[in-house]
RNA sequence: GGGCCGGUGGCUUAGCCUGGUUAUAGCGUCCGGCUGAUAACCGGAAGGUCAUGGGUUCAAAUCCCAUCCGGCCCA
């Protein structure tokens, strides 16, 4: 049983390679499954990626995340549900698709054919999920790849439909029609999620439009950037509470406005008015006036043309203060409309070609319509100014089609009306972090509005709803078996609950026995995902799984799926199962670029892991984006990435030193008792990594890992690498076996192995790797990730104090030994140190060995109070001229001479009893005040000092001849060892040595030190020559030593 | 217009919920060290109006209010 060497040099890149290799070749994943299986169960559920791009490295952090809290559960021996999921249906493939076929629009898509299109989306669908499969498998990400959940199969659409039909056995499902966001390409309405994406820069025309009030001969002014609009208007609309004044134009037209616009509409229009009367807003309400295209259009005669009040939809911020009131082609309009009751009509039809109700426009596009009304318009006098406006439009975010608002009949999911279940139930999720609820989730329930679920489109679940021909009775299908025991038409057997296979299925109504047919409508994808918490279970369909396992207690998604998945899950969990369908939601922060933009395509700067894993390695990648506050945005730095790499060598360094040396020794740590030999720093060290344990183990449960992760990290480069090792070096070097050694190697041994099960979640390729060289002989298990999650121990918190104060004692005293430039392979003579307290005192007793050890001296004294200080302090005394020189004159001298020879400490303290004394100097008497003189203390000649917050630090830095031969030697020891290095020894072979100093006094130095020289460098023999001897052997060198030379011969 | 999140040395960041010695750490800079983990590593120093202005308090980076800047969401 041995603890083999890792290599020298980590390279990540061959690591990583070989633990893939190692983990597909002896199936790790299906083993790591086997330990815990029928342990207690944690469900996971994995918000499904989109599959339309490569993932990048925000993508990545999103899964790494993920992964991180599967294998730490793992470790912990629970039962981990764990299978990725996929989102596959949707506009954005069906626009992909086109493009791809070069299909414009619906008409050639049906020429094309809904089924072969159908057939080409699934395969596009199916390629992407394999690319992004293996993307997320390359970052380690250890997930049931094989049992993916896939929105596109036919068990995930069934479950599905089953939302669909509980929804409508709640009475929560309904028909209605209203105005929508509509792309004229796609011919399908967009959902407001999918309109905010749109946004961007457009050019449209900007014209106000005079409508001449019926009984006044006056006109009131209106403003639109949608002249398609206008033969939609019914109404005007004002603000009651605000000034609208009649304004006379220069040819004496009379325009009615709202007074705030003055100014800007005479600037746009280049218009001058003369303001005639001024009136409130209300008063204009049920006026009528003449809508100008009545003129010639027929649409427009039938309309009664009012004035209408409302204080939300009126602003003074743009237009007119006339607000133009189109039902059909506005939500607000549509929402006023409803209000005073006033027709909404949309005589425009999917494709965004105005219908045949009116004739005038019929057939056109509504935006090439658009010059052609303003023609119509400035032929009937109703034209003010037509001029144009850069503003921000929205624009369907697949196509770029610039949309518009249009009536059309969607199937509706009445939110609203279980908005406090909602509520409720989002109560009772743990969100973290803290305060995501209150701030985020619960405005956006209170504010929830219906939600539109069908989209007429091709490439997504069918919504289940058939509809008799005959009597229009609703049949909702729950799924395939019910559709089957329904069908009495089935287009083929070859089942699949795509379009165009399910509007092929026609069912007998159940109420008069006739033929129902399947609605056209898919759904919004939204649905499809929001339906995940039991779909990927497969429930309904089979029972198994999802009792065992539901509700989800772990999700974590990024913040914009709190009105995206986080919210569609808790409405189809409250509609489907009557309670929210996960326990634990966690909110990661946004992926952003070095400057802080968000990544994305249209920008350029979006990063993919396959740019970095090559510089760096996979799991520096991870180590760096998991130890980011998981709910802060990542601003992605390729510095950073750099910074997180030398972690990952100091890590792996710090297990090379262990491995190195224990394998020297055949260390096994099985065998190792003698726990009486620990030192302090043991002791120190199997402290601390309990500590760290326990912390470790408490953030991972309140989800907040990456703290876990900083601990860690924190462990290993400053408490392992850059001190227990500091302090353990020279217990190592000891040849022979050595029960001070064993102490260390067992303290080292079991911090290191524990640390390691801790990073694996984190790290888990630089962690096999290790694994398997150092402590797989000895632990047995297979893999690092098969072993359990170390057990905190009790532990001494006290003595972790302790060390801090020898720490910073260590630290001071190095500061003071820079201060005077005295490197630290000089010893000095003495290190005193007066502790602030008696406690404090006793601590550095205790650690006063590793403290001498450390600071490099002879002699260390620790003593308590002030006498010591005395000792060290000079008192110094000076007189004050100004004061004095008047009153003393031509005494001033001898004052001066009697100072020199007087006690100043005693001086010192007489004056400040008494004030004023009476000194007598040769004959004279002088009166000494106390303000003729001022004490100072300084420290002694080749003494240095330094406060810390644990006491006062002397060094005494009186230099002797042993300090100056064991200075000398340890120059020579390093330039020996540093020659064993380049003639590539190995570090246990032994070495004869000659050394050729300057003179015969260096050589005398030396020679008292032979012994200590040859310990330390492996040697044999050494040989100390003067100036004439000639060397030899297999590496000669010259060395420069304190400006002298010295020539060092090594050989076998 | 409303809401939310963020603003801490040149850069990146911790602390803020739960107020309390000298505000965390890394990078960068300057100075130094180490050389048996070594094409690594370590130490020290300089560097901060904790966005701004008020308030609460014995005490504010931290709690409250307002403002500014950046981002997100809603309308």
């Amino acid at each position: 049983m041995k603890i083999k060497v890792l290599s020298n040099k980590y390279d990540p890149l061959t690591v990583e390679e070989e633990v893939i290799r190692f983990w597909n070749d002896n199936d790790i994943y299906r083993k790591i499954k086997e330990k815990n299986k029928g342990k207690k169960k944690f469900y996971f559920l994995d918000g499904p990626p989109y599959v339309t791009n490569p993932i990048h490295v925000g993508t990545a952090w999103n899964k790494i995340i993920k992964d991180s809290y599967l294998r730490f559960y793992r470790l912990k021996g629970y039962d981990v549900w764990d299978i990725p999921g996929f989102d596959m249906h949707g506009l954005p493939i069906e626009v992909q698709v086109e493009q791809r076929l070069k299909i414009n629009t619906k008409k050639d898509l049906e020429r094309f054919g809904v089924d072969k299109f159908i057939q080409e989306c699934r395969e596009f669908a199916l390629k992407n999920l394999k690319i992004q499969e293996n993307q997320f498998r390359e970052l380690g990400v250890m997930m049931d790849w094989e049992n993916a959940y896939m929105t596109i199969k036919n068990e995930y659409i069934e479950a599905v439909w089953y939302f669909i039909k509980k929804a409508h056995e709640k009475g929560l499902l309904y028909k209605g029609s209203r105005v929508v966001h509509w792309c004229p390409r796609c011919e399908t309405v967009l959902s407001g999620y999918e309109v905010a994406e749109g946004y961007k820069d457009r050019r449209d025309p900007s014209i106000y439009v005079k409508f001449k009030l019926q009984d006044e001969n006056a006109y009131l002014l209106i403003w639109t950037t949608t002249p398609w609009t206008l033969p939609s208007n019914v109404s005007v609309a004002v603000h009651p509470n605000e000034d609208y004044v009649y304004a006379e134009d220069t040819n004496g037209e009379v325009m009615i406005f709202a007074e705030k616009r003055l100014i800007e509409i005479e600037k746009e229009t280049g218009h001058k008015f003369k303001i005639l009367k001024k009136i409130k807003g209300k008063e204009l309400e049920g006026k009528r006036y003449i809508m100008p295209l009545a003129a010639i259009l027929d649409l427009q005669k039938k309309i009664d043309h009012r004035v209408i009040l409302s204080e939300e939809f009126v602003t003074m911020l743009e237009g007119t203060g006339c607000v133009h009131m189109a039902p059909g082609h506005g939500i607000e309009d549509f929402e006023l409309g409803k209000r005073y009751n006033l027709p909404a009509f949309s005589p425009v039809d999917s494709a965004g070609r105005f219908t045949e109700e009116v004739e005038n426009y019929k057939g056109q596009y509504v935006f090439e319509a658009n010059k052609v009304i303003i023609e119509d318009l400035k032929a009937l006098n109703a034209l003010l100014y037509a001029g144009t406006i850069d503003h921000r439009y929205p624009h369907c975010w697949r196509c770029k089609t610039p949309l518009i608002l249009r009536m059309s009949d969607q199937w509706f999911l009445d939110v609203p009306k279980i908005k406090d279940r909602l509520i409720e139930e989002a109560k009772k999720i743990n969100w973290v972090p803290n305060g995501s609820l209150e701030n985020r989730v619960i405005p956006w329930l209170s504010n929830a509005h219906e939600w539109a679920l069908s989209r007429q489109r091709y490439w997504g679940i069918p919504l289940p709803i058939w509809v008799c021909e005959k009597c229009d009775h609703l049949h909702v299908i729950g799924s395939l078996q019910e559709l089957l025991s329904k069908a009495i038409k089935l287009p083929s057997s070859q089942i699949d609950l795509h379009k165009p296979w399910v509007d092929g299925v026609e069912i007998k109504c159940e109420k008069c026995g006739s033929t129902a047919k399947r609605i056209q409508d898919v759904l919004d994808v939204w649905v499809d995902s929001g339906s995940a918490s039991w779909a990927s279970l497969s429930y309904p369909s089979k029972n198994d799984n999802f009792e065992r396992l539901f509700p989800a207690d772990f999700i974590v998604e990024g913040p914009d799926q709190i009105r995206g998945w986080f919210y569609s899950l808790l409405v189809a969990g409250t509609v489907t199962l009557d309670s929210a369908p996960m326990k634990n939601v966690l909110i990661h922060g946004w992926s952003l670029d070095e400057t802080g933009r968000a990544m994305h395509k249209s920008l350029g700067n979006v990063i993919n892991p396959d740019e970095v894993i090559p510089k760096f390695g996979r799991d520096t990648l991870r180590i760096y984006e998991l130890s980011n506050t998981t709910w802060e945005d990542l601003k992605f730095s390729m510095a950073k990435l750099q910074e997180f790499f030398k972690t990952t060598n100091i890590i792996w360094n710090t297990f090379y030193f262990a491995s190195l040396y224990m394998n020297i020794d055949n260390y096994d740590p099985t065998k190792f008792q003698n726990k009486e030999n620990l030192e302090p720093e043991d002791v120190w060290l199997l402290n601390k990594i309990n500590e760290v344990k326990k912390k470790v183990e408490e953030h991972f449960l309140k989800f907040e890992n990456f703290e876990s992760l900083r601990i860690l990290l924190n462990f290993i480069v400053d408490d392992v690498s850059r001190w227990y090792i500091r302090l353990i070096r020279r217990r190592v070097w000891i040849e022979e076996s050595d029960p001070s050694k064993e102490a260390a190697y067992y303290t080292l041994y079991k911090a290191l192995k524990e640390w390691l099960i801790m990073f694996a979640p984190f790290a888990p390729y630089i962690t096999e790797a290790i694994y398997q060289k150092m402590f797989r002989e000895i632990e047995k298990k297979e893999s690092v990730h098969l072993l359990d999650w170390p057990v905190a121990e009790d532990y001494d918190a006290e003595q972790l104090k302790e060390m801090e104060i020898a720490k910073e004692i260590v630290s001071k005293a190095a500061a003071l030994r820079m201060k005077r430039g005295i490197k630290l392979r000089r010893p000095v003579k003495r290190v005193i140190i007066l502790p602030k307290d008696g406690e404090t005192k006793k601590v550095i007793q205790k650690y006063a060995k590793l403290i001498k050890d450390q600071v490099n001296t002879k002699e260390i004294i620790i003593e308590e109070g002030d006498e010591k200080l005395d000792e060290l302090k000079e008192q110094k005394v000076k007189i004050n001229y100004e004061i004095a020189g008047p009153l003393l004159k031509g005494s001033l001298k001898d004052l001066e001479n009697y100072l020199k020879t007087s006690r100043i400490k005693e001086l010192k303290q007489e004056l400040e009893s008494k004030g004023e004394i009476e000194i007598r100097i040769k004959d004279k008497t002088i009166n000494l005040r106390k303000d003729m003189l001022s004490f100072t203390e300084e420290l002694k000649e080749g003494f240095g000092g330094i406060e810390s917050q644990y006491g006062k630090i002397f060094i005494d830095f009186a230099i002797d001849e042993e300090i100056i031969a064991e200075s000398l030697t340890k120059e020579v020891v390093r330039r020996i060892q540093m020659m064993r290095k380049m003639a590539n020894l190995n570090v246990t072979e032994k070495i004869k040595v000659k050394i050729k100093t300057p003179s015969d006094e260096e050589a005398r130095l030396l020679k008292s030190k032979l012994e200590y020289l040859k310990n330390e460098t492996l040697s044999d023999e050494i040989e100390i020559l003067t100036k004439e001897a000639e060397l030899s052997g297999i590496l000669v060198r010259d060395w420069e030593i304190d400006e002298e030379i010295y020539s060092i011969a090594i050989s076998r």
